[in-house]
RNA sequence: GGUCCCGUGGUGCAGCGGCCUAGCAUACGUCCCUGUCAAGGACGAGAUCGCCGGUUCGAAUCCGGUCGGGACCGCCA
């Protein structure tokens, strides 16, 4: 047939469908084997691949459950030969046809559904595609903005499909696990009152009080106890957070959160039920074994000392050493004065690296500095030499403590930072994780969880002024603690836990306050008055007054468990609608300008003009 | 607000002063092909190298700016 008389494919008729009441499909992609030969059968589905041999064609159909081959014989079917010889990838089918098993020697092993094919009787185009933006049968890196883009074609690739069928099965499994034991799951409002207290607030503008304006929950924290106040004892939600700050890899806008609370519970309750959780998500969900069960618990103390974070990745040793005695009579400046100040020498034995050059040193001392540091001394231990920039301010006996004290062996190097003790385990600790990735000691074959308790309920600012270190409706940890809000605030311990798996802080909860006269006091070492606190937090005060019982919970990131359950380097995947590192939706096309007319209704008046 | 990295046919990469009339793979189109399964074969179409400006005899390549993306700092109770 002259090519130039046949219609375009585009425009060839096969069977056309539109609508109708017979059944669609009576089987999915996924499930024929060869028991079911010699069925009929319909199956939907996309086309994912195409194989034209001339007078036959190989078409595999897919859907969510999986991919099964559909053959057309020219001779016997010349209509669905025809049919399937038109069809292109992401074209939408429907395939009537005969469940066969395949010719002895052309089983596909690699197919769940490899044992058989379907001989097409007849085939139907449900929809056509345009040639997709970007492979859907193959798994390579694509953009993420043309994904996000194209977001719905995305999905139908295998990478996205099971993310999303992790999400779910995860979610699912979490919200079973809290309500089989008793815990009910209760939808708190989205449009609450904004409290400026923590992250920046994304604000919805009201109709009836113009001028005013909502707040969306960046966690639902106060509902949650007025919830436990309300007598309802055990919640559970899988709760949907908003926080208008620069995204990260492991930051989005809309985080979701296992966020649970209960009733006359102490530390020890909440961190039992939460365990028995994610060890149970990790072990049926997980790729690698939990390492450590039960978990290990460790102070906010020790967690500073050996690894300088709050947030240790224990999935390797290289731990941080204190250099302090060591060098404490050191003729150095920067050494002499941060001892003097009360503060501390912190450092790491680096092994092997006694090589490094300046420039190395440098760039380490770069990663130092973004944890406060002003600056990285090194000691290269090569035999009985040391080789170090400083080397001169010290006496022998002083390298020969530091090696000690180190533990460092020839070919070693020393990295060390002098400053405030925080900042110097911090910035210690941010070399120790960056040595971890980049030579390879992560042991990558287990995951490892555990708690950090033990916080204090205080840190100071750059400023000198208290700032909580969990939120400031975490109670402190003992009476004795309690007592030390009126005397020694800096002191009080709080009933905070953290949640740490592989380095990343999943969640936190404490147990709460639920007296009146505490909370204002927190408030106050705040520097929040009492005054501003009833403005604020009106409810929840007023709500303290009223029978409210001893609680407490925890909540824990649903995108940054999914990170850690998938190995993935950023939460945007783990999401169904991703959003770029600025905020934009690219397949929304939003933000975008609001009408004049809903403003106006609004009260709103448009001041910036929006980047074009 | 700041620092760093990246923008090359639809997609993923290479090229990093003249050998570029921009290369490779794949996708796409037409044709051939009766057992393929990442099918194979033949032919073909498709990119002013994100944008603007500068340096140079000459710029995809160097410089500045800008836009977009990513990583990070600030920020994230």
């Amino acid at each position: 047939m002259p090519t130039s008389t046949r219609p375009a494919r585009r425009e060839r008729l096969h069977t056309c469908r539109t609508t109708g009441t017979d059944m669609l499909r009576t089987h999915t992609c996924g499930e024929l084997r060869a028991s079911h030969a010699g069925k009929e059968v319909t199956l939907c589905g996309w086309v994912h691949r195409r194989r034209e041999l001339g007078e036959v064609i190989f078409i595999d159909l897919r859907d969510r459950y999986g991919i099964t081959q559909v053959v057309a014989h020219a001779k016997n079917n010349a209509a669905a030969h025809a049919a399937l010889g038109d069809a292109r990838s992401e074209w939408v089918l429907q395939v009537r046809g005969t469940v066969r098993p395949r010719p002895e020697g052309t089983k596909n092993p690699k197919l769940s559904t490899g044992e058989i094919e379907i001989v097409a009787n007849s085939v139907t185009i449900l929809n056509q595609s345009k040639t997709p933006p970007f492979y859907v049968n193959e798994d390579t890196e694509i953009e993420e903005t043309l994904r996000w883009k194209y977001r719905y074609v995305d999905l139908r690739r295998e990478r996205s499909r099971e993310l999303m069928r992790l999400r779910h099965e995860v979610t699912n499994f979490m919200r079973n696990f809290f309500v089989e034991r008793g815990f009910w799951e209760i939808e708190t409002t989205m449009m609450i009152r904004s409290d400026p207290t923590g992250a920046r607030d994304f604000v919805v503008p009201s109709r009836y009080f113009p001028g005013k304006f909502w707040a969306l929950p960046q966690s639902p924290q106060q509902l949650k106890q007025i919830l436990m106040v309300g007598g309802l004892d055990k919640y559970v939600q899988i709760a949907r957070c908003f926080r208008d700050e620069d995204p990260r890899a492991d930051r989005i806008y809309e985080l979701t959160q296992l966020d649970v609370e209960m009733t006359f519970a102490e530390p020890n309750d909440v961190m039992e039920i939460l365990e028995a959780c994610y060890t149970a998500v990790f072990e049926k969900f997980g790729k690698k074994p939990l390492h450590g069960k039960p978990w290990p618990r460790m102070t906010y103390d020790d967690a500073m000392r050996r690894y300088g974070s709050d947030r240790p990745d224990t999935r390797f040793s290289m731990e941080v050493v204190d250099l302090t005695d060591a060098v404490r009579g050191t003729s150095f400046g920067v050494f002499k004065e941060a001892i003097a100040s009360g503060g501390a020498v912190r450092a790491i034995c680096v092994g092997g690296k006694g090589d490094a050059s300046r420039k190395d040193v440098d760039g380490w001392a770069a990663i130092a500095k973004t944890r406060g540091a002003k600056g990285l001394v090194s000691f290269a231990f090569a035999g009985s030499e040391v080789r170090s920039p400083v080397a001169k301010f010290f006496t022998a006996d002083e390298l020969s403590r530091v090696r000690s004290a180190s533990g460092a062996r020839d070919g070693d190097l020393v990295l060390a930072v002098a400053a405030e003790y925080r900042v110097a385990s911090r910035s210690i600790g941010e070399l120790r994780r960056h040595f971890g990735e980049a030579q390879g000691l992560v042991d990558g074959s287990t995951h490892h969880a555990m708690w950090i308790h033990r916080f204090p309920m205080f840190e100071r600012t750059p400023e000198g002024d208290w700032t909580f270190s969990h939120n400031p409706f975490a109670g402190p940890l003992t009476d004795e603690d309690a007592k030390l809000l009126y005397s020694d605030p800096g002191k009080a311990l709080s009933s905070q836990y953290d949640l740490v798996i592989d380095g990343a802080e999943l969640g936190g909860g404490s147990i709460r306050i639920h007296n009146r006269a505490m909370q204002e006091r927190v408030f106050e070492i705040l520097g929040i008055s009492k005054k501003d606190a009833a403005e604020r937090f009106s409810a929840l005060l007023d709500a303290l007054e009223y029978g409210a019982p001893p609680e407490g919970g925890i909540a824990t990131g649903m995108d940054r468990t999914l990170m850690v359950l998938a190995g993935l380097a950023n939460a945007r995947e783990t999401i169904a609608f991703p959003k770029t590192q600025t905020g934009w939706d690219p397949m929304l096309e939003a933000p975008a300008e609001a009408d004049p007319k809903l403003l106006e209704d609004l009260g709103l008046r448009v001041i910036a003009k929006p980047k074009d």
